[in-house]
DNA sequence: CCTGGAGTTGTCCTA
DNA sequence: TTAGGACAACTCCAG
């Protein structure tokens, strides 16, 4: 038998088979081999996190056996191991999706180096996003800084949410070449925690293609017709829930948009439009990445440098553990450990209250999440935090802080989410139930609540709290003008 | 270079 | 009870 030379699909963030620009070019090449390479190496810092180590777990497995266990895999720093694997299987060339972390921007380039250097093609494609970062600039040729500009270009010059995604391929497990490693190669990176809370996080979702797959259709049938109002409401099931596979690359969001246009042509035009926001909102997370690569450490807005940020890392831990005394927050931050995701109302509200209330620093709040999210995403997760904190590109106006407990009324009127979460107070009466430090004793004493036992007391008085923001930005602010 | 209009998701006070 | 305006001013962007 002739040995042809193979071509190397490599795995990264796009762990999918249908829609996958990659894949199909290193099929139109001939035979293939898929690998994956877990690189906490060159990943550092940013490496995945608990939450999403879990979920890559699994949605390595669900690839590997739909690839008829033909997955190669391994671990360590990609720079020397692409290299030496396309080297030693005798490859002709290497395919990839672009990833936009810095880290990895830096990492791939070395690597594509590398193999022109062995005389092994190396190439790129666009399988991530709907616009590349580059693509969508001002007419001078700077980025964009502020989202709407940014997506109203975007809709105008590179209409790719209205173009039907590629050509499904019916790929078989014969289409790639066989994996001559031990079957256990997966467990061996040691993804999943020795602990079994992963089991109870995991309940809800189904990582892989299938999955997501299976997701989207869902929201399609069921959320997606209900969008525009419903996204707001916590206890309801009227967000995507994509997030997770969006991250992981288990859909494309080419194929995600597409089936939104064509959702909004059947008559849910305004519920589609809302939610190609949303997707649009991730674009711009992305091109603000790639083009201030720093968002993901760094204020955008230099004058945020000199706001005096308190540091209680008690009030943290309460934060983080649920024990504020404000139960949306709680909720929330339950929610997050408990499930590995959070609705997005509610991270706005624990956010801010993190922020503003408590006043620590935003990075807490970005490494908290980055920990706990299964869909934790360095340009989305990043973006947001600067957002909500004031000091990112298109930022909320610093004097919009939200209040929990109007925010909790107004999007959780009877409490189901809260109860759903802190079952400790679920026999308050929701009259009480948003507040309970300002619940009458008698009130309480009834639904059996003793405060400071059963649940904490309110960490911070949010007049106060909110007024003493609003007085550091300000000092701030005026600090500036002193300088300048 | 100038100019006008606009900017994800809120809160609080007042009438 | 509810609706409207103030909040603060700046930067960004398109024409």
């Amino acid at each position: 038998m002739p040995k042809s030379s193979p071509t190397i699909l490599w795995f990264r963030q796009d762990l999918r088979l249908r829609d996958n620009p990659a894949l199909s070019a290193a099929l139109e090449q001939g035979a293939v081999l898929a690998v994956f390479v877990l690189d906490d190496k060159n990943a550092g810092e940013r490496r995945h996190g608990a939450a999403s180590r879990c979920w890559l777990h699994h949605s390595l497995k669900t690839l590997d056996s739909s690839l008829g266990g033909k997955l190669w895999v391994l671990e360590g720093d990609a720079t020397e191991l692409i290299p030496q694997f396309a080297a030693e299987q005798g490859a002709t060339a290497v395919h990839w999706n672009r990833c936009y972390e810095p880290w990895r921007i830096t990492r791939d380039g070395r690597i594509k180096q590398a193999l022109a250097t062995l005389g092994i093609n190396a190439e790129s494609h666009s399988g991530t996003l709907l616009w590349e970062p580059w693509q969508v600039l001002k007419s001078d040729g700077t980025p964009y800084k502020v989202f709407t500009p940014f997506y109203r270009h975007a809709l105008k010059t590179q209409p790719a949410a209205v173009v039907a995604p590629a050509t499904v391929i019916d790929h078989r497990a014969s289409d790639f070449l066989a994996c001559k490693q031990d079957r256990n190669k997966i467990d061996s990176l040691a993804l999943l925690p020795v602990s079994i809370w992963h089991k109870a996080m995991l309940e809800d979702w189904t990582p892989g293609e299938a999955g997501a797959q299976m997701r989207l259709e869902e929201f399609l049938e069921g959320g997606l017709t209900d969008y525009r109002e419903g996204r707001d409401f916590p206890a309801r099931r009227s967000v995507s829930r994509l997030s997770p596979h969006l991250h992981f690359g288990e859909i494309s969001v080419k194929q995600v948009a597409y089936a939104a246009t064509l959702s909004a042509q059947q008559g849910h035009e305004s519920q589609s439009e809302h939610f190609l926001r949303e997707l649009a909102w991730r674009e711009f997370s992305y091109s603000l990445l790639y083009h201030f690569p720093a968002v993901c450490e760094k204020n955008l807005k230099q004058e945020f440098d000199h706001f005096p940020w308190r540091d209680d890392p008690e009030l943290r831990i309460a934060w983080q553990r649920g024990m504020t005394g404000y139960p949306i927050v709680d909720a929330g931050m339950r929610e997050l450990y408990a499930t590995g995701t959070m609705h997005n109302r509610v991270r706005m509200i624990t956010a801010s209250f993190l922020v503003k209330n408590l006043m620590q620093h935003w990075r807490h709040g970005e490494q908290w999440f980055w920990d706990c999210l299964v869909d934790a995403d360095l340009a989305n997760n990043s973006c947001s935090w600067q957002w909500v904190a004031g000091s990112g590109a298109d930022a909320a106006p610093y004097f919009r802080i939200f209040n929990p407990v109007t925010q909790s009324q107004k999007f959780d009127k009877d409490g189901e989410y809260i109860r759903r979460f802190i079952p400790e107070i679920a026999a308050l009466p929701s009259k009480f139930l948003h507040d309970p430090s300002s619940a009458p004793e008698t009130v309480l004493q009834q639904a059996g609540i003793s405060l400071g036992v059963d649940y904490p007391r309110a960490i911070v008085d949010l007049k106060q709290s909110r007024e003493r923001a609003l007085s550091a930005y300000h000092a701030m602010r005026n600090t500036e003008d002193w300088a300048s």
